[in-house]
RNA sequence: UGACCCAUAGUGUAACGGUAGCACUCCGGUUUUUGGUACCGUCAGUCAAGGUUCGAAUCCUUGUGGGUCAACCA
């Protein structure tokens, strides 16, 4: 047996030096943080897939923690949207957790550090702190409220606790150095007084934690081992080893916060802010309209959790900044999709098609194969009669031999059924082909095993029968914007990148009949087109579907590179 | 005019002082009743300059380029 070894991101070596420096195995233990303030997107799913995917891997516990530290942003609709995401995916979290769980403890904590002199009430104005905070490259200075008696302290942040003062009028800060180099540890921010009712703990609290002074303690009231974040956070872990030093007890476990690269995908945005204003300003129909990067986009527009957990796996995990290719993604869908979508007939620019030696009034079913991919998908019957529909561009008078579908005087197969010539044409008065008139070989039906059926034509068309096919929706998806990283631009605002045609409605596509039992969400591959899903728009007289992606079609770039 | 982080084919990611590999993309070919799939193949890379070493993508120095940091957001 030859293994191939697989090699082991940073973050799992780092997991594995802690192991072999001594930690037990069983202490291991991770979270996923959300904030329930928007709609997890792809971005988020590589976290997931990556502290989820450590748990499984170390055969570890993984909480779902909410940071819910700011009820100005936060609501229940998220939180929910957040979990069923996650579930989707595919992962189970060992506890559903939120940081406002730890309110009274983090508060207790931060009695004990003002009484250590490490804390105190500032009752200056956010802009008089901001500029006692100096800029990078210019020290802070103290605040005059900085040496404050502990009595006092102690005193007016048990009034901003109670509700006594307004918001914005005092602030708990941690006492650090005005004059770090680390922005972060001059003097930070612990609790702002906010009277704003939180999603669970209702009127409770009228001051709540900052992000860092909680965000560390909550770990470590969890006993989290590895707490994994984004690059950005890098600055904050000063600040957070500082915290979880005032609190530290060395009996228990002291969590270690490490930092990785955001996961970028090309022809999209991903933070919350800039998805959130498509959504306003309606560029798109809601957070999960099929062209949004957000996990309920993903998911109605015919993704599925394993196309997205093998692509947060193939694009790995690293520290410097990347853009991934859209076309990562696109590959993984198209690779399951391959392996599990029904094959269908589908005609998206019907034309019409008329084969003039097959008798008036007959039909006959034929037999096509559900899946060529999948020995056990079966097979299913499709209606044939002397009057289809054609693709329009599947046809043209003259053409050059590279051409291999339909022209005047040549033949092609169509898909399942007869191999047929085109005879002639019938146009209207602007050019525009109406009908297609063909002649049928009646001998070459597909798996008759006649020698007529198993000649060998150059092109194969697909086709629905015009009396059989029903009439349909169809949505065809483009990437949203037309730059590789719309919001990389400095003079220029995403916006200006936003793709006119990412969005083409077809209302009267027409599909083969065995698509009317196609329920919601269903995956369909229309051969030789695409992969579809039936959209949650569909209704029980009326079938709507979404392209998730077109197949590879190197016709296309050859007609292209004309 | 600061601190910190990052730099490997077009993109993403390996190689942990010992032959620069994988995936996607692109391009070419074979097979094919999907111009799909599958299979085969081609092109293509260590930011730069010094240094250490028998040997450097890897260690050191300097430079260059990119990113992050001045919310009572997370």
């Amino acid at each position: 047996m030859s293994e191939v070894k697989k090699s082991l991101n940073f973050l799992e070596q780092i997991i594995e030096e802690d192991l072999a420096k001594g930690l037990d195995k069983s202490k291991l233990k991770f979270r996923f943080p959300p904030e329930p303030n928007g709609y997890l997107h792809i971005g988020h799913a590589a976290s997931i897939c990556l502290n989820f995917g450590l748990g499984i891997k170390y055969n570890a516990p993984v909480n779902l923690r909410f940071d819910d530290t700011n009820p100005v942003k936060e609501e229940q609709e998220y939180v929910d949207s957040i979990k069923n995401d996650i579930q989707w995916l595919g992962f189970n979290w060992a506890e559903e957790l939120y940081s406002s769980d730890y309110f009274q403890q983090l508060y207790d904590w931060a009695i004990m550090m003002i009484k250590n002199g490490k804390a105190f009430v500032d009752d200056q104005t956010s802009e008089q702190i901001a500029e006692q905070k100096g800029t990078p490259t210019k020290p802070g200075s103290n605040s005059p409220f900085r040496d404050r008696l502990v009595s006092e302290n102690l005193d007016l942040f048990e009034k901003m606790k109670n509700g006594a003062f307004d918001e914005g009028t005092h602030v708990l800060r941690a006492k650090i150095d005005m004059s770090s180099p680390n922005m972060l540890m001059r003097d930070p921010v612990m609790y702002r007084i906010l009277k704003k009712a939180h999603h669970r703990t209702g009127e409770d609290w009228k001051i709540y934690p900052m992000y860092d002074w909680t965000h560390g303690e909550s770990d470590y009231i969890e006993q989290i081992s590895h707490s994994l974040c984004t690059l950005e956070f890098k600055h904050h872990r000063e600040l957070y080893d500082w915290f979880l030093d005032q609190v530290y007890d060395p009996e228990k476990l002291r969590p270690k916060q490490r930092e990785f690269a955001r996961r970028n995908l090309s022809y999209t945005v991903m933070s919350k802010r800039k998805l959130l204003e498509l959504v306003e300003s309606g560029y798109v129909n809601g957070w999960d309209d099929p062209r949004m990067p957000t996990i309920s986009g993903l998911r109605r527009r015919g993704y599925t959790p394993r196309s997205i957990r093998e692509f947060s796996d193939s694009a790995g995990i690293a520290k410097r900044d990347n853009v991934t290719d859209l076309a990562l993604l696109e590959f993984h869908i198209r690779n399951e999709l391959n392996k599990t979508a029904p094959r269908v007939m589908a005609v998206l620019d019907p034309v019409k098609l008329v084969i003039t030696n097959y008798p008036e009034g007959k039909e006959e079913m034929l037999t096509g194969e559900n899946n060529p991919e999948d020995a056990d998908a079966g097979f299913r019957t499709i209606p044939f009669s002397r009057e289809l529909y054609i693709e329009r561009e599947d046809f043209r008078e003259v053409a050059n031999k590279k051409f291999f579908r339909l022209k005047l005087g040549k033949e092609v197969r169509l898909k399942n059924a007869y191999i047929i010539k085109a005879e002639s044409v019938d146009k209207d008065a602007d050019g525009t082909i109406k009908v297609i008139y063909c002649t049928y070989d009646e001998d070459s039906k597909s798996g008759s095993g006649t020698e007529a059926s198993q000649r060998k034509v150059k092109g194969t068309i697909h086709w629905v029968s015009s009396k059989h096919a029903l009439k349909s929706e169809v949505r065809l998806y483009d990437r949203l914007f037309t730059d590789e990283a719309p919001d990389a631009h400095k003079e220029r605002g995403f916006k200006e990148f936003i793709n006119p045609d990412s969005l083409k409605v077809i209302p009267d596509a027409y599909v083969e009949p065995s698509l009317a039992t196609a329920q919601k969400g269903d995956s369909f591959q229309f051969q030789r087109l695409g992969y579809f899903n039936v959209d949650k728009d569909a209704s029980d007289d009326r079938l709507v579907f979404n392209r998730t992606v077109a197949l590879r079609d190197s016709w296309a770039k050859i007609e292209q590179r004309k």
